[in-house]
DNA sequence: TTTTGTGAACTAGTTCACAGCT
DNA sequence: AGCTGTGAACTAGTTCACAAAA
C-alpha cells in the first residue's frame, strides 16, 4: 500500500498541471472500463502520447501512488484522482446567456458523464425565461443565478454571453461569491486573485490555426 | 515609415505567440473602432492587462512596425495582423459532426465577424442530412467533407463529435489533406507533424476549476 | 523626451537519468 | 529484474533594462 505525502494544499500547481491530471482520470476511466488491472507511468505515456516522467512527477506531487517495480493500480489510482480533481462530490454548474453555446453546453453529455450537475441557464431576455433546453435544462432569471450564487449552491459560472455582456456577467458572479468561471466570451476581463477564470477563446483558436496555416507550418498537439 | 525584418517563414512560432497575436487584433480592433489612432505597447498593456515587453517582442518578430518615441498607428498595425493571421484572404471552416456543439459553432457570431466562413455541417446521421441549423447553415453527409476537402475547398476542420468518432473524424479529414484541426472531442489524437491540431476539451477545463476549487487556490487568468 | 526593439537575466516547465524500493 | 520518485540538466517562455531612433 502506497501512502505517504498527501500535499497539504499550501502551493501552487500550474494550470497545465491540472489539465493533466484531467486527462490521466480519463485515460485511468478507459483502462477500467477495458477491465485492466495495473499500468505503469511508461504504458500510459505509449498509450496516449503523454511523458512517462512527467505522469511519474505530476502524481507524486501530491502522494506516493505508485508500486516500485509494479507501476500503478489503475483503479485506486482512478478513485486519488477523482478526490484530487474534487470530483467525489457534486460539482454544481450555472451557465450564464442562454444563446446557442450556452445551450449547447446545458445539453453536453460530457459534463453529466464526469459527474458535473448543470444547475441551469440564466439569461436576462423575457422571452427566454421559463423554457428549457432541448434536453431539459431551466432557463431562469439572471436573479436566480444571483440567489442560487450567493446561498453558496453554484460553484462554477459558464459564461457564454455575447462579448459585449462578458465583464458584466463575469463582475456578477464574483460578486456573488463564486470562484471559479469558465468563460466562453472574448475579450480580456480581470478578475480577483481569488478567483479562478479559466478562458475558451473560439476566436483566438480559429485564428491560431489560421495563422499556423498562413505559415505552413505545424507540429505538437496543444493540450 | 516601418518594414525592415519579415521574417521568412523558417523557425517555430510558439502556440502561446500565436494566440497572442489574436489577442492583439482584437485589442486594436476595438481601439480602431473607438476611433484610435495611434498606441504604444504601455498604453495596450495597462488596457489589456498584458505585458509591454511581451507585446514588443511578439510584435517585432514579424517586422519593424512600431516608431520609436510614437507607438503603433492602430489601423496599420492591424493591417499587419491579419496579414500576419492569414485573415487577409477567406478561411473556410467544414464543422463535422451536427450535435449541439456543432450547431451552436455554425451559429455562433464571433466567427463571421472575424471573416471566417463556414462552409456546412458535415454528419452520418441520415435523418440529419438534408437540414440545417437555426441561422440556415445546411447539414451534408460526411462524403461530401470528404469532397470539398479533397477539392482544397476547406481550410479548416472543426470536429464536434462524439468522443468515441473523434479519432475516425480526425482520421478522415487528415486523409483528405486537411492541414488544421479544432478539435472539442476528448481524447489524445495523434496527428502527422504537418497537421496542426488545436484541442478544446471542456471536461479539462471544468475539471481543472474544480481542482482549484478543491485546493481553494487561484489566480492567474489562463490564456 | 518618448517608445521601440532586443540582448541578458530570470522564471517556469519538461525531460533525463539514476538511486532506491519491491 | 522492473518501475517509481526525484534531483539535476535542459528547454521554453517571460520580463527586465537599456541602447538606438524619432
Amino acid at each position: 500500500m502506497a501512502r505517504n505525502k498527501p500535499r497539504s494544499g499550501g502551493e501552487q500547481v500550474s494550470d497545465l498541471t491540472a489539465g493533466r491530471l484531467s486527462v490521466y482520470l480519463r485515460c485511468l476511466t478507459a483502462l477500467d472500463a477495458a477491465g485492466v488491472k495495473t499500468t505503469s507511468s511508461k504504458s500510459l505515456a505509449a498509450q496516449f502520447h503523454l511523458n512517462a516522467a512527467q505522469i511519474r512527477k505530476d502524481l507524486a506531487y501530491f502522494g506516493e501512488f505508485g508500486v516500485r517495480g509494479v507501476g500503478y493500480y489503475v483503479s485506486e489510482l482512478k478513485t486519488h484522482l477523482r478526490v484530487i480533481l474534487g470530483l467525489d462530490r457534486s460539482v454544481r454548474v450555472g451557465i450564464l446567456g442562454a444563446g446557442n453555446l450556452g445551450l449547447a453546453l446545458a445539453d453536453y453529455q460530457g459534463f453529466k458523464q464526469e459527474g458535473f450537475a448543470i444547475i441551469g441557464l440564466f439569461d436576462v431576455a423575457p422571452e427566454k425565461i421559463g423554457s428549457q433546453s432541448r434536453n431539459g435544462v431551466r432557463i431562469h432569471d439572471l436573479q436566480e443565478f444571483e440567489r442560487l450564487a450567493r446561498a453558496g449552491e453554484i460553484d462554477i459560472a459558464a459564461v457564454a454571453v455575447p462579448g459585449s455582456a462578458a465583464r458584466s456577467a463575469i463582475g456578477l458572479a464574483v460578486g456573488c461569491g463564486i470562484r471559479a468561471i469558465l468563460n466562453f466570451s472574448p475579450g480580456t476581463v480581470k478578475v480577483p486573485p481569488d478567483v479562478k477564470l479559466k478562458n475558451v477563446d473560439l476566436t483566438v483558436s480559429l485564428e491560431s490555426l489560421s495563422f499556423f496555416l498562413a505559415r505552413g507550418e505545424a507540429s505538437v498537439p496543444t493540450p
